[in-house]
DNA sequence: ATCCATGGATTACACGCGTAATCCAATCGG
DNA sequence: CCGATTGGATTACGCGTGTAATCCATGGAT
């Protein structure tokens, strides 16, 4: 009897969620209030609001809850630099038929890349080369 | 009294019209058994569903029609590129805060990246340096 | 001792999306 | 000419999402 379950896939993480992700992996662990307050200022978000987008999370296993007092910390559950690669190849796949080149390429032409980052990418490109080489 | 609409947004475009789209951009115009015949096959879709994405994306302005005696034929109202782009910023603030950088180099360490790519980057990143010096 | 802020649990609610089915009219193949 | 196919118009329907509100218990401030 074969599991319908991938128990390697990372859950979906919508737009609203991917914010509250994004603090928690930068935090490690917070509570709600953490979050509430480090959202604050950027957004017009509730408390109420942040709160259901972390019990989604939840819900869906991309946080860890464990009971601190009468309080819960949330701890990450899934590892960032995976869903980011999900992510990447989703967006890829549907947006550019999963070519990178025509993306990057795309970003150029619009004078959206800085000339930090065409170094950062130099330096990134040149690195990939020599693990192709080796 | 200022408008509240902004002329130049392009549609948001869903992931499955995503796919209808392309098709569209691809062939120019088609009628919808163009589109569902060029699906079939890679998709599962019933000829209803394409319509049904046909006919929204004709409602959110991204395709145009015209009739062609009693068939419609559609064809892309918005620019491909344009789409691109929007998508791609949105992606990279959701997924990498707007860094291009660690987007590419992510994918690079699980070397998702050919060596073609490889080559097609380097030039791609040769040129955008010579468009910032002049 | 009391009141308020805070957090968990439950509930809400409209909208977009994926994925069609139905109904109807016209056209096409035979 | 007639049945089958095709395409437009209308309708469907459950799920996920964005964005909370309510209700309730409790711990901290006064």
């Amino acid at each position: 009897m074969p599991e319908d379950i991938d128990i390697n896939a990372t859950p979906r993480i919508s737009d609203a969620e991917w914010t509250v992700m994004k603090v928690l992996w930068e935090r490690g662990t917070s509570t709600l209030g953490e979050v509430v307050k480090e959202l604050e200022g950027r957004l017009h978000w509730k408390p109420r609001t942040v709160q259901s987008l972390i019990r989604r999370l939840t819900e869906k296993g991309a946080l860890a809850v464990e009971a601190v007092g009468r309080e819960f910390r949330y701890t990450p559950a899934v590892d960032q630099n995976h869903c980011q690669l999900e992510e990447s190849r989703s967006f890829l796949d549907r947006v550019f038929n999963g070519r990178l080149t025509p993306f990057v390429a795309g970003l150029m032409e619009r004078e959206e890349v800085s000339k930090d980052d065409l170094a950062a990418l130099r330096e990134v490109l040149a690195q990939a080369e020599r693990k192709l080489k080796k």
